[in-house]
DNA sequence: CTAAAACTTGACACTGATGTCAGGGTCAAG
DNA sequence: CTTGACCCTGACATCAGTGTCAAGTTTTAG
């Protein structure tokens, strides 16, 4: 799989590949022309990574939480500890949505109300 | 209360209490020599502005949904599509926070598995 | 009155993921 | 071999909110 199908497999844009890539979270073999190529498994990585960053996690967070090369061992212990972090972020983080949501709705309400008023 | 005052009392900088007054946001009286001041509402008024900001809208989008100004007669129902429009973004921001921290809790559980394999 | 603290405007820097452009190389079909 | 589609690297642009610095003014305390 070259690039550009990678891209049209999962909406990321080309640019977008070679970054992830050039931030180590994503690999790929060279061909003989230098020219990128993919195998079937980078799909789903890359929607995996997709996910994680529209969640707002950085590449930098994802490139620890994902180890893409073999070091897995040496830093296992601390990996817990960040994931736990990043959990902890998440959760919190939906916490501050859940608020503005209610807000939000709470607007919306009251706009309602008034509206019905207006009758 | 001057902006320094303003300023400790929401954990704003008052360089971003400038920064919204510029967007719209926010409004004070000018006193002889130029200096802002504001009445206490304008604590509570700077905490929704940063409970929207931190909830990912932006400083536009808080700026129709909380009009400084008071033509609000005029654009109330475009007002009421422009609520309901946010909510669904952020109810869906909501679910996708969701799935991220399903798939971390994931990676937590799996690492526990694996740590506790390891004894 | 004077010095320090607080304020003013204006400008430039940063972050991080992505877009976009330039100039050049590669690959596959005719 | 040639052409057009695809790919390469490198660089600069973008957005939005905020930090920060500079040079100057205002307020406040002594």
């Amino acid at each position: 799989m070259r690039i550009g199908e990678l891209s049209a497999a999962t909406g990321a844009s080309a640019r977008s590949l070679r970054y992830y890539e050039e931030q180590g979270l994503l690999s790929s073999e060279r061909g003989t022309g230098g020219q990128r190529h993919y195998a079937p498994p980078a799909t789903e990585r890359v929607e995996l990574i997709r996910t994680l960053l529209a969640a707002g996690l950085s590449t930098a967070t994802i490139r620890d939480v994902l180890p893409c090369v073999a070091d897995e061992a040496i830093r296992t212990p601390w990996l817990a500890a960040r994931l736990g972090e990043e959990l902890r972020r998440v959760e919190k983080q939906m916490a501050e949505l859940r608020r503005t949501r209610d807000i939000l709705a709470g607007l919306v309400d009251r706009y309602a109300v008034s509206e019905q008023e207006r009758r």
